[in-house]
DNA sequence: CACGGCGTGTATAACGTTGTAAAACTTGAG
DNA sequence: CTCAAGTTTTACAACGTTATACACGCCGTG
């Protein structure tokens, strides 16, 4: 049998609401009261009902996390932050992942699990800045990931577009001249997007054609489309010197289908990633990656969720993490060159 | 403002008790009461609180999920599959992860979360069985992964030893002599202890040597713990010709190592993980493992915690969940023999 | 010595839902 | 037309918590 503020309060031989303010650490309570009641607390090993609690403050003490997929690591590793933060925050993570359909991200944006939770953060792949715009919802909203336009929401994001094209530029200092692109998408996946412009941008700059017959486009974002991807543009005649994927599973997928082919990376084919998930340091060849700072992502994105609880909500900010391009094996050295 | 049932019956023009009737489905209402109450709550756009319904009926809804990290991708595909499995059955998933440490899978299963849930699956790694023992929780528990004794709890796991004996005598099939274990652990967690007897029982079995000098111990359970326990085998002199790892991360840094000394795979060694995961399937070298039914874990698992629930729980059970040997290139051939 | 003011504790009323029991209707038979 | 038996609807009391408003001491001050 749970016990509950009425049996402590029995127990101790005060009121319930004395009990209630001991146990939410109200300031008007005498030494020794408190710590008459405690005894009583201690003794009966009573533990506060959530439900409850939730039902009288209107809070439930517990936001989701939405993601698009739980197999990439790098998501896993941004929950592990979400979760982290949400806990120095005394609140608890709710997990959903959408399949990175725009259906199910328009479910859960309009608040398919709206009941239970206190506020939402969400990365969306698919969804359409008009979905959220005519969003109903008092929830707070939490956007992970860049959008295009502006929206009456926190966005957390690195700058795609910039990072596109830093990773592009490495590739074009090393000498590279063909850099294909991995991982556009035929539904127009606004993340996606950003960074085939970051693509075209950086090579335009430089002087060099964005030959758009080196974009390939994909359904999904894993291994197996960057190994399909890697494998139609090879079976379509073309040789770069230099591939840039959405994301490092793509790029792993695709320096498979290289390593069937016989080519070598990075001396034939060099290989820029996105995420720098664990896996990429580990591969036969090691891969170059733009490495997002997931800390500072999760803790941000709980942060704002928090911030917009209160009556004083700030307003909507798009905020930048930060990311760094670390260089490893996939990338190291100008074409034809011997691995050192 | 939110509306409530009050909202509604006003509107309808009938009691609370009615709307509520309406809404949970009760089978004494005329279908032109049905109807019309129907009609406020869609003009009104009511929804049910379920903080509020949850006081009353005692449930939350939500059942939690434990892990020991999410970075590994098995656990990913896995929490994948238990949320499917519950929102089959109208429950939502709490996800929580344990670091694999002894004292967080204890503040766990001894209830951290038991306010908020009905139930708990938790994959623990250290926790040892009398921990779970005293155990003095009324919140549903089941386990994941082989526990050695007998529990109180639903057990949900594959057969470790035999898998590891299934893993091991494939190995030796190939000829193999020398068969390295990756991945036992000082701290004696028991599903390791368990694959190292499946790895010491097979190789006795066949008449080998199980020459514990060929056992690795480790801290953690990631690619970095793989490749520092085959640096450890290898600087220690040993040259095993094959190399059994707990699981699929540890494997490929293994195989990382293994690149990096010039060892070639499968020729000079051998590997074989555990898991299944993505990831194995798109190294330079494709990766053997022991493939649990993840799918099939899931659903069981909750389904067990649910059965849990009612008045009439069955007896604790131990259910055993499928797998199989997936042979990739990692044991392709006997020793020495080129790849095909 | 009375009085305001402050610090401490207490009844009571919500929060939104569902279970129980009883009231209000039907229906059909006598 | 009455009454019993059944069906539908309603009033009310929980569930366990916190907010509000109030009562009670105790203190220092005029």
């Amino acid at each position: 049998m749970r016990v509950s503020l009425k049996d402590v309060a029995a127990h101790a031989g005060v009121s319930i609401k004395t009990v209630s303010n001991v146990v939410n650490n109200y300031q008007h309570v005498t030494p020794a009261m408190r710590e008459r009641v405690q005894r009583s607390i201690d003794a009966l090993g009573y533990q506060p009902n959530l439900a409850a609690r939730h039902l009288r403050k209107g809070r439930t003490g517990i936001i989701a996390l939405a993601l698009p997929e739980l197999g990439n690591p790098y998501f896993a590793e941004l929950t592990a932050s979400v979760i982290d933060a949400a806990s120095q925050h005394d609140y608890i993570v709710l997990l959903d992942h959408t399949g990175g359909s725009r259906d199910q991200e328009l479910l859960v944006s309009q608040g398919f699990r709206a009941r239970v939770i206190d506020g939402l953060i969400l990365s969306p792949i698919e969804l359409r800045t008009e979905d959220l715009r005519d969003r109903d919802q008092d929830v707070p909203l939490v956007l992970l990931g860049e959008r295009d336009y502006d929206l009456p929401y926190d966005h957390i994001a690195i700058d795609n577009v910039a990072a596109a094209r830093d990773a592009v530029r490495h590739l074009i200092e090393l000498g590279r001249r063909e850099v294909a692109f991995i991982g556009a998408r035929r539904d127009r996946s606004e993340p996606a997007q950003l960074r085939v412009r970051g693509w075209r941008e950086e090579l335009t700059a430089a002087g060099l054609r964005a030959d758009e017959g080196l974009v390939a486009a994909v359904d999904g974002w894993g291994h197996a489309d960057g190994a399909r991807a890697m494998r139609h543009i090879l079976d379509s005649g073309r040789r770069p010197d230099a591939v840039f994927a959405y994301n490092d599973p793509m790029a792993i997928g695709a320096m498979r289908v290289l390593h069937e082919r016989g080519l070598r990376v990075p001396e034939d084919i060099a290989v820029v990633g996105f995420d720098d998930v664990i896996e990429g340091r580990f591969g036969a060849v090691t891969l170059t990656s733009v490495s997002p700072d997931k800390a500072a992502i999760g803790r941000l994105a709980v942060e704002s969720v928090l911030a917009r609880l209160g009556d004083n909500a700030p307003a909507p900010r798009r905020i930048w993490a930060d990311y760094q391009l670390v260089e490893r094996e996939s990338t190291l050295g100008r074409p034809g060159a011997a691995t050192p």
